[in-house]
DNA sequence: AGCGGGGATGTAAACGTTTGCACAAGGATG
DNA sequence: CATCCTTGTGCAAACGTTTACATCCCCGCT
């Protein structure tokens, strides 16, 4: 593989001058410019951006750890990311880990050196510590973190206000013993949107009953082995709420094939607007909230963090979005969350 | 931060010592190893990769570089591909294109030095020369290649056996005037599927009928659109298939507004077999692809190709399996390609 | 006692860039 | 004509590691 020398010598200049050619430079003369892109291509030259980046301290790349959980709703995270990040020019090395927080830090640190920053979705409370030792490194923006943090800025969903809204949507229909289907245990998403739905239960007076409330584990598999359970409980349910999607439609089509009519005998509500949940019969009523939006908009508190006089500690919330179709009975579109409504471009997910 | 000469002056040694230890070198005495990495918790010392792959040459990363459409299939493809990368402890660093091969070799030169190989899908049939250069500068995998090449090896799906068996089946269900929703211009499945439905009708002596082949985007809001001009077409189609389950659902969920019955008026048929395609009404019949196995494949083939006396031109091909549900009548679960039946673990995506 | 050998450590040269500084040449200025 | 900028280029020192080679020390053998 040719270096930088290489060209250097084929050319007849000095490595500093391919260096500024290739750094766009305005010192070089127009006519060496020519000679030296002419000799890189002959000999197919392509720097090597570990040296670049060994020299100049920048990498031009953000690491991104995720859990190792692959629907829609990461997709489109990432898919946010990688767009506001190319926008910058920058690329992203992904990580997906499973659950330890042990494992968060090695992969912060088998990425130094690699990467100006990270966006990272911690993996429960317990990792405040862990984060705050990575900030220390470089800037690093949590998704929808848990916990409060002084040590770095995140960006998180509304997953409280909208499961909340989507509860109380729930008792205005009339629907009294409301079940959840909960999703994986020590999920951050998971908690805070089983925290909405007590905590609409409690302001309507009603009692949060332990047997309502079924563990899942966010994949339509579970939804649909749950729905035994659901038709076990005595006095039986007439609404559940399905903490994601995927759940809500798993069990909706195990209901369907009990002879359970949705939403006449059952109501339904799922979490997250996933691309086809208006395309089930009954389409879902759900909550939406802006996936690629959560991505993109991490990125760019990052690169504001980076910048001179950057705070690091902005916390921001993303709006979630009352959805209200067929599988509850009513048709009301609603919004929820309007105040923490952010002026920027969303980037459109579908 | 701190570097390896901080911790050898702090710790009293050389940096030649406080690397063994990093190394895991069975050189270095207990107890030297015992201080050294006191020393570099108290400094926290993180080391650089990027000095570190400079001189080793390796930087246990794998480059991906996928068209940036984002649905289930690809977040299953990313997820086979960073299963199968951590499992040998690697890493990797995600790029997503739009249609460039000079966008596709812009991303392989900017990884230079960053990664030790590339998992890619490349854009089009155009992009032969740009791969066979990339190749030239680290291992390449190539996902579903539209054309030959012995520059690299390669892992595909096959599209055009499943198209083809799917059609078959449509049409010994009886169905006659099948139409199809292509994917998006020049995308290399959306070709292959195209191909497999046209030899499969005129396998059967039907003439393909260019009315009846309709364009999509591989979205479900174009399936939706599409609704319109498949009801348009005389004399009406009795099967559609759609070229992904996304477009497939959508249509569904449009036909069935219109009041046209599924199947019983029209049939439908997708592709890719997605999560939710046995959760909807009336369950989609349509072709199941590993799309995890893809990505797992693609890498597992990167590694054999990278050990010493690596190939570096095999193609393999992963079976598509037909996977009759309700859309179509019938409810016959059928195996295709079973002679490309690879014997390894499929790494079992959902 | 002398010698050889091996185990632990240190020295220093790489890896491929960028960039501060020096320098040469030429043009403008006094 | 001497001086001073300006412009283009080169020299060489970094960046933070790894690793071949040298060195030193200690132990066991003859």
């Amino acid at each position: 593989m040719a270096t930088i020398r290489d060209v250097a010598r084929e050319a007849g200049v000095s490595t500093a001058t391919v260096s500024r050619v290739y750094n766009g430079s305005s010192l070089v003369t127009e006519s060496t410019t020519q000679l030296v892109m002419e000799v890189a291509a002959r000999l197919d030259y392509w720097p090597n951006s570990a040296a670049r980046s060994l020299i100049t301290n920048r990498t031009y790349t953000l690491g991104v750890v995720l859990p190792d959980l692959f629907n829609e709703f990461f997709s489109e995270i990432i898919r946010g990311i990688d767009h506001a990040a190319r926008a910058r020019r920058y690329q992203i090395i992904l990580s997906c880990f499973h659950d330890d927080s042990r494992e968060l830090i090695a992969m912060a640190k088998s990425m130094r050196g690699r990467i100006d920053g990270l966006i990272a979705m911690a993996p429960d409370a317990g990792s405040a510590k862990v984060i705050a030792n990575i900030s220390r490194h470089f800037p690093v923006v949590l998704l929808n973190p848990g916990f409060q943090t002084k040590d770095c800025s995140a960006v998180s969903i509304a997953n409280y206000d909208g499961a909340r809204a989507l509860t109380r949507h729930l008792l205005e229909c009339g629907h009294q013993r409301i079940a959840i289907v909960k999703g994986p245990a020590r999920n951050v998403d998971a908690e805070e949107r089983l925290r909405g739905y007590r905590d609409a239960l409690s302001d309507a007076g009603v009692n949060s009953d332990p047997s309502m409330e079924i563990l899942g584990d966010f994949r339509q598999e579970s939804g649909e082995q749950i729905c035994a359970d659901i038709l076990r409980i005595r006095p039986r349910p007439d609404a559940v709420f399905a903490t994601n999607d995927y759940m809500a439609i798993g069990l909706q089509s195990a209901l369907l094939a009990h002879g359970v009519r949705v939403p006449e005998d059952i109501a339904i509500a799922g979490f997250d607007d996933i691309s086809l949940a208006g395309y089930v019969n009954p389409s879902l009523t759900t909550v939406g909230i802006d996936a690629y939006g959560l991505g993109a908009k991490a990125v760019r508190r990052w690169f504001s963090d980076s910048g001179a006089g950057g705070a690091r500690t902005q916390q921001e919330i993303l709006p979630a979005r009352l959805i209200v179709r067929h599988s509850c009975g009513g048709s009301r579109i609603d919004r929820i969350s309007e105040e923490h409504q952010s002026n920027e471009q969303s980037g459109g997910s579908s």
